[in-house]
DNA sequence: GCAGTTTGTGCAATCGATTTCAGAAACCGG
DNA sequence: CCGGTTTCTGAAATCGATTGCACAAACTGC
């Protein structure tokens, strides 16, 4: 709505292609022409247009991040990461939430693809490759999270959850706890299934039997059915792995209610870390995921796919920890 | 990157403008020629660049939303309701996150007007009125939070703290209290000071005489120094009016290391109900802000505003309400 | 003082869609 | 069967910037 590059260079007494040059510093421009133009660029509040430009240049200084539900505390420092890094360079970021909604992800993909972004990271679960095969086909890069592997234009950030898991198992064993539960996220979900089948292959590696039991979803309540459920069983467990935060704070909620101390009577360990975990009562011990670096990772892992002649993806291997706080002590 | 509109006209056999009519359904197009170019598109899996149209028509169903740092929980469902509602009207958002820093705030505004967005919701106090005029005088629509009145291109959302305020007053008097405290939000914060200013007055009204405490920023720690600060008084306060849930929480960890009940020694109150209020031990008394509403209502009042010739803006209100969980109890 | 380079600037084509204008074809009633 | 609509389509201008090519002026070095 406001100037054209035309108005400020007639002003300027100058052509519209040095104006261009003054504003993106592209050529040799005397300091007097500079000084004229610049001087009309401020008295007119002069803006370009981004839209005309990206389309001048072909190129889109876009990217997409695709996450499925903003209000789950997971995202936001993926979030952070991602648009920092992405900002850092010059990029711009669109944000999109599936929702967990088939049509709305449909409708993103076009959107996104529409927008001619560069690349897109997939944040989520909700979306397999197949389903952005369609980005591929366009020629725009994408980087997954837990699946492998990287291909043409495709790029994967693998969270190791196994040393995570592998230090909470070592942890509670060394707390004297020999029966742990189970309560992992849902099971169309690629992640809450990668951690589950890890946490079972360890516990039973250390010869702790699982009683695993399968929380329908990733909302908060989800912990409250399986918690009754674990504590019912005859042989309770003195411990329980969640395949989330989320979960785990569920879960405590809902011992809480039962009557079960944390961890006097059950020890409670958690994935992710986010950022209440240490503010729960008691503080939860966890596995911290690195989210933020996941995000940054992610940005970098589209910027350099891209800048590859062929566009080879990479895979990035991200690690996780153990954080212990205090819903975790010795077994009674 | 993908193939143009020329190229699909050439293949359907007919002209581009045809093209573009059957696309966006402008226009008399038989059905003849409408499968013929849906097929073509559909086997060239062609998609149309948004830019170009963009540029073409002028207009460009983009708004933006400023926010200070999405991983502040009282944001996530902010921006939801405001995605959700463009979305549904077919606009898109481009998300900002100031972090509280002058110099991108900068660059935010830049780049909102370079992008040519129709109206910017400024949903984070870090940015006044004045720091926003740039995007006034481009003609871009503006609707601000907690800041009166609206004006030309100016709409605003006012949170009414007042009565969630005066019904967690009662709730507290109710209960037997004398003496509270308020540990309030950064000093250079729009609605912090409100938010202050409303509860001491409040307390005031009621002979609570408050002793406010200052606590100097929006982390997750910002209570504890100032908890430190309550429990040394003389004459301990009986219940702690906080200036947001975040704070609140703080309040409590501090609280409990310091070896306080909740609420059997302290009430304590909160303000945002965000999403771990209700998970928190004790769960959390608190005055809920429609936070989702906040984000739908802003869309609304900068789509509504931009319909008007004259674009004049309105004043939204909405209502806060307390939230009784358990960390508030009778007065010991 | 001359060929050769470095600077500084403008012209005009281009990006990919939309849209005005106008014309052709089909349909209509009388 | 003829003037008047209505339906359908195309040519070409347009949106606002970028950029290759061309050219002139100002330096080089010899």
């Amino acid at each position: 709505m406001g100037h054209t590059m035309r108005e400020v260079a007639k002003r300027a007494g100058v052509s519209p292609a040095t104006v261009s040059r003054v504003l993106n510093k592209t050529r040799y421009i005397s300091v007097e022409t500079e000084r004229r133009v610049l001087e009309v660029v401020r008295q007119l509040k002069y803006f370009k247009n981004v839209h005309a430009r990206r389309l001048a240049t072909g190129r889109s200084d876009l990217f997409g991040l695709v996450i499925s539900e903003i209000a789950n505390p997971y995202f936001p420092e993926i979030i952070r990461g991602f648009q920092a890094a992405a900002w850092d360079r010059g990029f711009d970021v669109i944000l999109c939430n599936t929702q967990y909604d088939k049509a709305r992800t449909k409708s993103i993909l076009r959107k996104l693809i529409e927008s001619d972004v560069r690349g897109v990271a997939v944040m989520t679960s909700s979306i397999d490759k197949a389903t952005a095969s369609e980005l591929i086909d366009a020629g725009i890069g994408v980087v997954f999270c837990n699946v492998s592997p990287a291909e043409k234009l495709v790029s994967t950030i693998s969270i190791d959850y196994q040393r995570g898991i592998e230090q909470a198992i070592e942890h509670i064993v060394g707390l004297g706890h020999r029966r742990a539960a189970v309560i992992a996220g849902p099971d169309d979900n690629r992640t809450a299934i990668t951690i589950k089948d890890t946490l079972v292959a360890g516990l039973k590696k250390r010869n702790l039997d699982p009683l695993p039991v399968i929380s329908s979803n990733y909302r908060i309540d989800a912990g409250a059915s399986a918690v009754r459920a674990i504590l019912s069983t005859t042989d309770k467990p003195t411990a329980i792995f969640c395949g989330s935060d989320l979960i785990a704070l569920g879960a405590m909620s809902a011992l809480e209610e039962a009557g079960a101390g944390i961890p006097e009577d059950i020890s409670v360990i958690g994935i992710d870390d986010i950022p209440f975990a240490f503010l729960a009562r008691p503080p939860l011990t966890t596995i911290r995921v690195p989210r933020e670096r996941v995000g940054t990772t992610a940005f970098e892992a589209l910027d350099r796919m891209l800048k590859l002649k062929r566009r080879k993806g990479a895979d990035y291997y991200l690690e996780t920890e153990l954080v212990v706080r205090r819903s975790t002590a010795t077994a009674r």
